[in-house]
DNA sequence: TCGTTATTTCGCTAAATACCAAAATAACAA
DNA sequence: TTGTTATTTTGGTATTTAGCGAAATAACGA
């Protein structure tokens, strides 16, 4: 959960996964928007796909980024796991 | 809420906030538990305190420190608008 | 094989963070 | 005022992270 939090930390890594919200899109696509080097949005995705917050599809050399919605159900476990004093079920 | 993920992102932390989910304890008693330096634990008391995740009662010159359970809903409501594509009331 | 395109890896620097021990501070009791 | 106790601040080093541009890689089409 730690890489996870960690992903979740940077303000950068947030505006990534909303614009993912909306759809998938390539690393070129979001680096145009961003004004941050490719190279630097690298290791963004890194971290991103380190926390398991999106899955990646490689078709030609482009890679497509979307979102892992999987995980929000992982992420809410651990939160209330980690600040409720109840147990879950009550 | 950079803060709050930043505060989590952190093991030590982390384990520092499930103590305090038994029950309020002094640094001094968080500091034995986890052969951390005091300094130090002070610097991690400061992340939760930014983050409003802990509360503080100064009684002497004893510091308790207690869970603020308050965040926990903030918290669940930026996981959930953060990595959810549909609107929290669908 | 030779380009072309999209992304990653590779140095590199600057800023942030974690950690410690020692000194400083705060809040009293005597 | 002096001493005691709990915590914070300070000063220091070491590690991690974010950022960049340039070079390297991957996956083709011609």
């Amino acid at each position: 959960m730690s890489d996870v939090f960690n992903a979740l930390s940077s303000p950068v890594r947030r505006q990534i996964l909303s614009m993912l919200k909306t759809r998938a899109m390539t690393a070129g696509e979001i680096s145009e928007k961003l004004d941050i080097g490719k190279s630097t949005l690298s290791g963004h995705f890194n971290v991103l796909k380190a926390a398991d917050l999106v899955v990646t599809d490689k078709v030609r050399t482009t890679i497509t980024y979307s979102l892992n919605t999987s995980v929000v159900e992982d992420v809410l476990a651990s939160v209330v796991g980690l600040l409720s004093k109840n147990k879950p079920e009550d």
